[in-house]
DNA sequence: AAAGTATTTCGTCTTTTACCGAAATGTTCT
DNA sequence: AGAACATTTCGGTAAAAGACGAAATACTTT
């Protein structure tokens, strides 16, 4: 079906999912700390992380209580290999982005979660 | 703006405009035309063809009471000059593409619009 | 100038998407 | 087992997207 070879840009259609890309491209991160750098609801956050899984650009990995999510080091499909390791060509040095990597460092797990 | 680098993605997110963009490769085609292939209403063409447009996909040159479209030659934007090189490797050889390039052939302006 | 045809614009409707808060789930620690 | 915390799922809302038909526009031809 056509309408499924749209689903990887319809995932990329959204700057929030971006910014998690290029975030989990920086650093393994959990759901609180990306919802601490995107400043939205958690259960928005968990939203956006299942459409990214969905579609194999991201892997998550259950560690105690947190899951953590990062980069999907070996996509089954290749336009999604060829999405990750390009991915600078198609959003390029955006400020919000570049804002975001600076700020990922100074995140705490132990500080956000309460 | 981070939200305008999604712009690229949201067009291709439809699959009327893949179908689009992969039916101009094959040929120059006016909207009735499109309309035709698509099989949706006039002002629907129209509209996907506008988005097409303004993102650099493709380019309108008005030849009498028709307007055509075709691939823009010379994107500005190397990003979809990137895409439109290899589309086929994001959308695969789709039933619907295949289909669609037999019909293009048979498409005749003249009897179709009215 | 008027009629005819191709296309675009406009108003409206329906579906989808992004978001939130609350409730439910799963895990850890006491 | 129960409290505490991270995450997901659920229900609902507002905005965006895709569709249509009708009206407006643009160009040709008579």
């Amino acid at each position: 079906m056509l309408e499924d070879k749209t689903k990887i840009f319809k995932a990329l259609s959204d700057p929030n999912r971006l910014r998690i890309i290029k975030a989990l491209q920086t650093k393994v991160l959990c759901v609180c700390e990306i919802r601490e750098l995107l400043q939205l609801a958690n259960s928005t956050v968990s939203q956006h992380l299942s459409i990214l899984k969905e579609e194999g650009f991201i892997i998550e990995e259950k560690s105690g209580k947190w899951v953590n999510y990062s980069i999907n080091p070996r996509p089954s499909d290749p336009r999604i290999s060829a999405i990750l390791s390009t991915i600078d060509f198609w959003i390029g040095d955006d400020s919000v982005i570049v804002s975001d990597k600076k700020k990922i460092f100074s995140l705490d797990r132990m500080m956000i979660c309460c």
